[in-house]
Parts: C-alpha cells; structure tokens; sequence
RNA sequence: GGGCGGUUAGCUCAGUUGGUUAGAGCACCUGCUUUACACGCAGGGGGUCAGAGGUUCGAGUCCUCUACCGCCCACCA
C-alpha cells in the first residue's frame, strides 16, 4: 500500500533524476521568453588537475543562488566552460608524463595536452553534474576551443585599433623555467634564507667601496652604485667612480633617495637587472643595458667566465673567485623575500625582451570607478581589488612565450617590421600557418608570423563574451550581457575579476556583472588550502557514494560567502542525516497524504495547525532574504531548525492521534491533513536550493500530482501568507512546547519510556482565554505526552505545570 | 611595513540594526525499541565571547589600543 521505500538509496535516486533534469531540459536557458533573465559569469575551472571537495564547495555556493533565481521566475543563464589554454595545462602534463616541449617537440607535446585535457574535462563534467549545479550543458566552451580563439584574437584586433596594446622591448617579469614572459598578477611572494655578502668595489684610488649584495653573480651587469645624499657617510662620494671587483669595470656613483642607508652598507650596486628598483633606476639615469641571464636562466657571454652556468652555479663560483681575492669582507645569512611564478615556484628574472602589453596604468581612476559600480559579495573583497588596482606598476604583459594556447593574430613585415592584423573574418587564425591577404605596404610579401601566444588570462578574461557569443549570436550576447552575477574565488580577484573588468570596459564600456559573489576556499583538515597539484583532498566521488551528493553540499552551504572552510567529513555526515530524516518524514506523512488533493481553501484550522502555518510563515520571508544576500548559511540553518526541532520534534508528536485517529473527512484531521501538506511542501522548496536531489524525489512521490511544475526546481518560491501569520497561535505553540518540554523532562528523570501514559496532567495558565484555546487542543497535547486526564486551571501567578501519575 | 578578515563550548562554526539566562552540529554523560526515523528520541554537563580600556541604563555586537592566526599587497642592495 505504501509505495515509498523504507530507506532513502541516493545511489539510486540522485542519478536518476540527474537524468530526468537532463531529458527535460530542466536547466534550460529560454531565448525567447519575456521572464527577467539571471545571468552567470561562470568560472571555467583552469584544467590543471583533478577537481576535489575544495571545488565543489565554491562551486556549490552559485548553485544556491542560481536554484533560487530561478524558482523566483528568472531566466537563468548559466554556462559551463574548461579553461584549458595556456600554461597550467602545459605544466601538467609536464608533470604527469614527464616530457616536455623541448623533449618531444611542440607538436607532439600540444597533442598530448590536448588529449590530457580532454579527458579531464569529461571528468570536471561528470561531476559537476554528479555534484547537481543546475548548469545548461548546451552552453559550454574550452578557452582552447575555435570560438574563444575567435573571441581572444578579435578581442586583442578591437584593442589594438583603439590603441590599447602596444609591443615594447624592456625589462619584463620572466620566468627562466617556463621560459616565458608573465605578468605582475601571477607572481607570489615567498620567504628564504639567502646569503648576503659584503664585497669590496674600489674607488679610482683604491679605497675600499664595501657593497653588501645577495646577488653578486649579477656583478658583470652592474651599470652603476647608488648613495643615498642625505646619508652623510657616503654623500661625498656622489660624481666619482667605481671599479667592480673581478670584473674591473667602472662605473658611476649617483645619489638617489631610494638607497636605503641602513640597509648593508648603505651602498648599493645597481644591475640590469636584480629587481624593480634597478628597472627604475637604469630608465630613470638612462643607464647602459647589459643583459646577463639567458631566457633559460643561464649567464651569457656577458658573465665571461661565468657564461653557460646557470643562476646557482653562477653565485657560488662568483663567490669562490671573490674569496680567493680576499674581496668578500663580510657574510651573513638573512631572510629575504623573493618573487617567483606562481605555476612553478621559480624565483623570477627582469629580463629585457619584446612583448606585447595592454596599457591599464592610465586607466587607474576609471578601473577604480567601474570596481564601485560593482555589487561586492561579501563587500570587503572590494578592497582587495581597490589595492589591487591601486598598487598596479605595470601594464599588463599578455604575451607568452609558450606552445598551447591563443596565438596572436599578427605578422611582421620581414622587409620594414610593420605590423598585420590578421582580417575579422578570417578569424581564428594561425599566423604561423597562414599568411595575410594583403601585401604590405611597401610592397613586400615576406611576413614572420608573431609565434608568441595570448595569457591565459587574456582569453578567460573575455569569459562573459565567449558564454555569450558575443561575436556569433548577438542577440543571446544583449540579452545575458551586462551579467547578473559573477560567482569566484579570492584569491584571483586580482587577476580573472581584475583582468575581466579591463576587458569590458575596453570593449564595451560597461562593467561586465552587476553582481560579484565572492567564495572561499575548501581547506583540508590541516587547514591547508587544498589544490588540485598538491593532491591532498579527499574525492569527492568517494564522499557523495558514501553520503549523497546532497550531503556534500549541505556542507557546502554551511559556511558564509567568502570565509575558507574546513572539509569536514563530519560535517557531510550530518547532511546525510538531514537528507534521511525528510525522507523519514516524508515516508510518514505519505501515508497520510497519498490521496490528498489540495483543496481550493484554507480548512478551519484548530490551533496546533494555525501556530505552525504562522512559524512557516515567519520562516518564509526570512529565508527569501537570506537566499537574496547570499546568505545560505543563514538560509540552512533557519530551515534546519525550523524542520527538525519545530516541526518533527514537536508537530508531528502532537498531530498523530488526529492523523492516525480521526474519522477521515473530521475537521480535526482535515485541519492536520492541510497543514502536514503545506508544511512539508514548503519546506522541500526552501531546501531545494541547497539539496536539489531528495528534495525533487520527495516532490515526485507526493507533491507532484497536484502541481503543474514538472520539476520541484522549477516550482514557484514559497510566497508568504500574511493572513497565516497569527501572534496568539504562537503563544499558544510556545504553550504547548512548554507542557510537552515539561512532561518529557519528568519522564526522562523518572527513566521511564516516552511512550508510557499518564494518568493526569495539571496545566495552569494565567489568563482565561489561554485556557479555552488550550482546551481546543487537548488532542494535541494528548498526542504528545500520553496523558489520559488533562486538567486545566487558572493561576495567578504563571506557576510551572504539574505532571502526576504513571501507570 | 600597508590593507582586509578572523579570534565565541573539546572540535567545526551561527550569532541580523547593541536588549531577558550567549546558540547549533559533532564529541561527552544519563536514559528510552514511543506504530516516520537508534542515520532516531528525551534529558544533561560544558563558554569570565583573545586581552585591556572606553561609550551606554545595557556590549559577543559600537569605539580605541594590544596580542595571536589567516589572506592580499609592498619590501627583494
């Protein structure tokens, strides 16, 4: 007779309706629909790795919203795409099959990436699937694929006929392991021990000039020493000459506040270059060039005898030969700070080398404004852009020197250097294996392609435009642009965020979202943030076999927008308990409910009723807020504590004799029937945001007969029922807690079954209405505490209640 | 060195605009096979809300300072 199972299998159900979403296109996005659309800037995963739980819980949280969004009528966008162009990718195939470009050659090596990424893209797919995001798989991209390579390269065409990118030879961020130019953004920071040694440069006259240095392999580029003229020790020597040691070069002692006179010996070498400060010096007093380390971090010739070692090797023979001279005066180990690229944790080199940079410098006000006409989720993040944009030293270098990505549309005149763009419509193009319609000017027909190739970043940061077609379907592009929100992480606020918003305002001149939803991370147990290289995640395929993929999110949702949070095993544990205990309610009320049809009115309600239908409706309007902020932890917990601790805990206990006892067609269990309908009904759309899975199972089995909806998710959000709310009603509920509360206690105490009747239950109340409404609910409390005598009497003061008699 | 967060029960975290006796889950203790559920139910123990000062009738909540943790940025001689 009753059809629902005993035990809930989300083995079982979660893939099946995973299916039926897919078959009735669920998810859908509608083009021609006149309903608001709700837009997603998707974040493409970087295909670097295997996705773990650190994924699902960041990605899990635009799910919340979205689900929402869309039971409150919204046309929802929301795309998937694979960021798979670029160096991430290149790296881990370096990493999982052990060869390299240079190895097995670019062609062979782009294959092996391409299949490597393939595959893990059928992977990220299956779970994001698996994991429920109610994404519309008919909208995906790879930033690899023909129409972002399309999107990327218009992109750089339309900046460069506005003058926004330029190509400039200088001294650019480098990464000797990668051997590629980068940009400020994807260089970290990290501490080390290094030795910081005093070494004798002379004067003209052979007094000793001490310069204390970390980095005296840079020695034959040094193009100058720096005093600080304030610094009265060495102001004097401003305007003379110095003679490097070993290498017996002269060069200029200039004066120049950031010399920093307690630093060392408060002189300074300056060398093309060993950081930032040097790059400004040598622009600043037009000082000469002389470029020592190689593109693979090698000294050239210009390290003479150091020449063909790489950086290490370098230093410690520079230090050999400086000891064998007795010219290193002093040596101490400090701590210093290096830059390194943020892929490979190789400290990075200035090198001088042509690349192409979009210009953001002189747009510091204008990037700055567009960051406030943002919506900021939470809104301190703002700030990390504001610093971010404000700190800004460079332009942004979009070239590198790679082999698996977005090639430029560029070629150069072989015979006078001019530059070729590639035409729109031939677009993507590769100018290394075709060549330019047209001539050049000056009549030659020798073009050398440009063989460098687009930042990753400069074809993601084009991710609303690719989602939404902007370049092939103009109409989808003005429909879902400027976008409604766009979910991310935290820590590349200063790079997709930043880099995103470049790119609209170039192109469009608008923000791109009008929202920007800030997540944390998923952190392991240790606290450690988990990545995919560093492999120390549980799988989250493990995790939703043995809890459900609802329970997975329910973790997910049990933490703020923007806060880190542990993953916790236990924590999935109690998703899995929740996900049991509303089918257990449900396997319960079914019985009740199966051939329920739901009236056309409300049914006179008795008090029990009417108290929980006003807590539902309390409940309502909070959690739409909560949902509507971002604030599904909030959501969760109001729901949870509403369900488990009101409802079961308490409601159910007190309607089971009406449900169970009561002539079918009484008032009494038509008022229960009612509400145990609407209650539970609500209660499942509240949640479905969260746990889309046994929520739509529960709303198939018992709500689905009486609704049009195909799908609970696509079922309108609970409206709020102004005339259920009744403030008496829920006085006489908290009255009825506090008598079931009372006599649970003193079962509990005496040890005796809940079960067990009582022989009488003597309430008193303060006020005679109080009584007669209690009176209505004699039943009710019956239900709750087995007492075969219930008296009810007035008191003048609220004194506690009496429970008498066990049988 | 600058900025932004955080510090609440053994653990993981909620605590809206300052308002009774500070909450939840897990863990712990005592019981309970109550016709939805032992993946459960009832009861219980456990917190000077990081520290100090201030504003206020009233501060976990607002202000100031301090300490520690995390993240971002700067410093890279």
């Amino acid at each position: 007779m009753n059809p629902i199972p005993k035990r809930y299998e989300s083995a079982s159900v979660e893939p099946k309706w995973q299916q039926f979403w897919e078959d009735n296109g669920i998810y859908h996005f509608k083009q021609d629909d006149s309903r608001p659309v709700y837009s997603v800037d998707t974040p493409p995963p970087t295909v670097s790795g295997d996705l773990h739980l650190g994924h699902c819980y960041s990605y899990s949280h635009p799910d919340f919203y979205i689900r929402f969004q869309r039971m409150n009528g919204k046309n929802i966008f929301y795309p998937m795409g694979w960021d798979d162009n670029g160096l991430p990718t290149e790296r881990l195939v370096e990493e999982r099959m052990g060869i390299s470009p240079e190895k097995v050659g670019p062609v062979a090596f782009i294959k092996a990436v391409n299949e490597m990424s393939q595959q893990l893209e059928k992977n990220y797919e299956w779970l994001w699937r698996r994991i429920g995001l109610s994404v519309d798989w008919r909208y995906t991209y790879t930033t690899i694929g023909d129409s972002a390579r399309k999107v990327a390269q218009y992109s750089f065409i339309d900046l460069y006929k506005q003058g926004r990118v330029y190509r400039a030879s200088s001294p650019t961020i480098w990464c000797p392991t990668c051997k590629t130019a980068l940009a400020q953004a994807e260089v970290t920071d990290f501490q080390r021990e290094t030795n910081f040694i005093t070494i004798a440069f002379t004067l003209s006259d052979g007094q000793v000039l001490p310069i204390s240095t970390t980095r005296p392999e840079l020695l034959p580029a040094c193009v100058a020493v720096f005093v600080n003229p304030t610094d009265k020790r060495h102001s004097h020597l401003i305007g003379k000459k110095a003679i490097t040691p070993v290498f017996k070069k002269e060069v200029p002692i200039l004066g120049d506040l950031k010399a920093d006179p307690e630093k060392g010996t408060g002189i300074v070498m300056c060398c093309t270059f060993g950081d930032t400060t040097d790059i400004k010096w040598w622009r600043e007093y037009k000082l000469p060039l002389i470029s020592v380390i190689d593109h693979a971090g090698h000294l050239n010739e210009a390290g003479s005898f150091l020449s063909g070692m790489n950086i290490k090797e370098a230093r410690k023979r520079i230090i050999e030969e400086l000891t064998k001279s007795n010219l290193v005066l002093d040596k101490k180990v400090t701590s210093q700070t290096v830059s390194m690229h943020d892929r490979c944790d190789t400290p990075i080199e200035y090198i001088e080398t042509k690349q192409w940079f979009i210009k953001v410098l002189d747009q510091k006000e204008r990037l700055l404004k567009a960051g406030s006409q943002i919506k900021w989720h939470p809104p301190h993040m703002h700030a990390r852009y504001e610093d971010w944009v404000k700190n800004l030293e460079w332009d942004w270098c979009i070239s590198r020197q790679r082999y698996y990505g977005v090639p430029f549309p560029v070629w150069y005149c072989t015979k006078c250097d001019s530059v070729h763009l590639a035409d729109i419509s031939e677009l993507p193009v590769d100018p290394r294996t075709s060549k330019p319609s047209k001539p050049c000017s000056c009549g030659s027909k020798d073009f050398t392609p440009e063989t460098s190739l687009l930042d990753t970043w400069g074809t993601s940061s084009m991710s609303p435009q690719i989602a939404g077609r902007w370049l092939d379907e103009p109409a989808l592009f003005k429909k879902v642009f400027p976008v409604s929100i766009r979910p991310q992480a935290h820590d590349i606020i200063r790079t997709w965020a930043f880099y995103t918003i470049v790119k609209s305002l170039y192109h469009e001149n608008k923000v791109p979202w009008s929202d920007i939803a800030i997540s944390g991370h998923g952190l392991s147990s240790e606290g450690h943030k988990v990545s995919k290289s560093r492999g120390n995640a549980s799988d989250p395929k493990e995790m939703m076999e043995a809890y459900s993929a609802d329970a997975v999110r329910y973790w997910a949702s049990s933490s703020k927008l923007g806060e880190d949070s542990m993953i916790s095993e236990e924590k999935i544990a109690s998703g899995h308990k929740l996900v049991n205990k509303l089918w257990n309610v449900t396997s319960f009320s079914y019985q009740f409910l199966e051939n329920y049809s739901s009236p056309t009115k409300t049914p006179a309600l008795l008090p029990t009723d009417k108290w929980i239908l006003s807590r539902l409706n309390q409940l309502i309007p909070e959690v739409t807020k909560d949902f509507e902020e971002y604030n599904h932890a909030s959501a969760k917990n109001c729901i949870e504590e509403f369900f488990w601790d009101v409802f079961t805990d308490n409601y159910m206990e007190m309607v089971k004799t009406r449900l169970y006892d009561f002539a079918d067609g009484s008032p009494e269990r038509d008022s229960a029937r009612f509400t145990l309908y609407t209650v539970l009904m609500t209660i499942i759309q509240l949640f479905a945001p969260i746990i889309p899975y046994v929520t739509e199972e529960i709303y198939q089995q018992v709500f689905k007969k009486n609704n049009t909806a195909l799908s609970i998710h696509l079922s309108s959000w609970p409206r709020l029922q102004k005339e259920l709310i009744d403030d008496n009603a829920e006085a006489i509920g908290d009255m009825l807690i506090e008598v079931a509360t009372a006599v649970r206690r003193y079962k509990s105490e005496k040890k005796i079954p809940m079960g067990s009747p009582l022989e009488t239950l003597k309430i008193a109340v303060t006020k005679d209405a109080n009584a007669e409404i209690l009176k209505k609910c004699l039943v009710d409390i019956k239900s709750v505490t087995r007492a075969k005598q219930i008296n009810i009497t007035i008191a003048k003061l609220d004194t506690a209640l009496s429970v008498q008699g066990i049988s």
